[in-house]
DNA sequence: TTTATTTATCGTAATATTGCGATATAACAA
DNA sequence: TTGTTATATCGCAATATTACGATAAATAAA
């Protein structure tokens, strides 16, 4: 007991719920799949791989981006996608972070 | 062109997307974080940590065991949920995969 | 037994997400 | 200019998520 309720989420926590979110779609994941092999990055190879409409893969891609996971560069009338690197050790930090128990008292 | 439109997801995909999905929630990454620190690990003392009723967080803890992410074991009248470390492995080798990309001709 | 404590579940309202057709925008081609 | 191609956005319907009070269930204590 004692312990303060915390107002409110830390900012932390907040971003990397967002990242995660974004990732909680298999639609983003095989996006994700799919650029990882660098077959292409071009927004129409990826609606003619995923089952859904263009429409929708475009409402994908821009959450993706908005989580900054992807970034999106003009290349005349199409789009060349591509992962962003950036966000990626925050996430590899954070599952380090729960990785290393420190106390194994409990659910052995 | 010429590629074929998957039928659906890969069990793969799905199964990442629903891991992600878990963790897409501040009040799933807060519970995740008290846990990490090892302070507790008593159903009660999350309550009393997080900004949210005793039946929402029941239900994100439902949520993360059922995505395998925590694990519940009955101590009397409470419960002590600690971090299941099983699927991280796989986390960390989707990160991985995304991480490495093999050509760097676009989005320089 | 009764009572208190702890956690899970039910029911419901508010909100968010998802998907798609239709349409808009923007760049190139003729 | 007009037409074509590629992508983004709008509007809406269907579905899912979230939160919480009320209540149930299960254990422990008196």
């Amino acid at each position: 007991m004692g312990i303060t309720k915390t107002e409110t989420y830390t900012d932390q926590t907040l971003a990397l719920a967002h990242i995660f979110k974004a990732l909680g779609h298999p639609a983003r994941i095989a996006i994700l799949e799919f650029l990882a092999k660098q077959t292409s990055c071009i927004c129409g190879e990826i609606v003619a791989e995923l089952p859904l409409s263009q429409a929708s893969i475009s409402r994908h891609l821009q959450e993706l981006k908005e989580a900054g996971l992807i970034k999106g560069t003009i290349s005349g009338t199409s789009v060349c996608y591509c992962i962003n690197e950036t966000h990626f050790t925050f996430i590899n930090a954070f599952i380090s972070q729960l990785q290393t128990p420190i106390n194994t008292s409990c659910c052995s």
